[in-house]
DNA sequence: TAAGCGCGTTCACGATCCTGAACACTGTGC
DNA sequence: GCACAGTGTTCAGGATCGTGAACGCGCTTA
């Protein structure tokens, strides 16, 4: 089980203009095991393909991006009523796309209620999150840290952190918020 | 250089209901191998980490995009004054956060002056972006399609293929964008 | 012409992976 | 109690990886 990731790291390590021995320098290994990887010679172990990435750098998701084409062309455009709504309990998600299998982006348009909470146990995910409010004031907890964010101001995390949002505010609060990877 | 995925992969399998038997069974590989490169007692190599999540199915990019932040926290809340502001050209671009190192998702504050355009050679790079639209009226290009945008219009497409973006409308256009990996 | 330097490739060998088989443990049914 | 089917772990050994060193080629400079 050989994969074709040679001419992937070749046309990587160029767009970088690095030579076989310079990224080997700076990765730590060899130049041969850069030659040989290149022309998929042979098939090298996660810990050599991450060390050599690193001297580039460059992350292993980001180098693995490219396998994606398995399926055709997805959807592009997504008028506002086609939003998919997933709200409860006070808080409305407006999803962007219906099937986020294949993607690495979840955007949603979120609305929290006056008083609206995502509750008391705090939400613990893989991912990273992030989000600009529009309107509204909404407080967010993250690990420890407690915060209320009013129109343009922002937050973003690592979706590990044990989280919260709650409207603290009068009026709805609005956010446009992303998720990578989708998880929900 | 042995890696710490032996916990990731573990708990991707978990959550998918198999058993490291099982696993083994549709990914064609051995049930030792599940096991010792769960417990990280062995550095996979890629070829043989891709054959055991074809079994789940996962992707490898999908696998890795949560490599371990390495360093300790990174801020959490960014002020509406705090955003960096990167414009040029009548669009001006508000980033969360500065560094971006270890962050998986960039999300820009977008505000396009009437007339503003990002220009005709169209723009391409590796990862994927979406966004809601705001205020204004935004044509967005990607690919054969064209398409204007009002508020509460989303968009989400893959980075590699040419895109281009332009404030039709007579008043400012505003959009909250997310991309991942950030690149820019 | 020849020396010098950089490039990518190839080779032999020690280090490591991956397998097939056994092992120990737990829970279920009779 | 015992058999049995399920779980994850451990072990010897052939297959493969990654290294250090050599090799061949093209370019620049003297």
């Amino acid at each position: 089980m050989t994969l074709n990731i040679g001419p992937r790291l070749r046309a990587v390590r160029k767009q970088n203009g690095l030579s076989q021995r310079e990224l080997a320098r700076r990765a730590g290994v060899t130049n041969a095991t850069v030659s040989l990887i290149e022309s998929n010679n042979i098939n090298p172990s996660v810990g050599s393909l991450k060390r050599v990435l690193d001297g580039i750098p460059m992350g292993l998701s980001e180098f693995f991006a490219f396998e994606m084409p398995e399926d055709a062309e997805q959807k592009v455009f997504f008028p506002a009523n086609e939003l998919v709504e997933i709200g409860r309990g006070g808080i409305s998600y407006r999803q962007v796309g219906v099937d986020l299998t294949g993607r690495a982006l979840q955007i949603l348009d979120e609305r929290y209620g006056p008083g609206a909470d995502t509750g008391k146990i705090l939400l613990r995910h893989e991912g990273e999150e992030a989000a600009v409010v529009i309107s509204g004031r909404l407080e967010v907890t993250v690990g420890d840290q407690v915060r209320t964010l009013g129109p343009g101001d922002a937050y973003q995390f690592d979706s590990r952190q044990p989280h919260r949002f709650r409207n603290v505010g009068e009026e709805p609060c609005r956010v446009i918020s992303a998720c990578t990877p989708p998880s929900f």
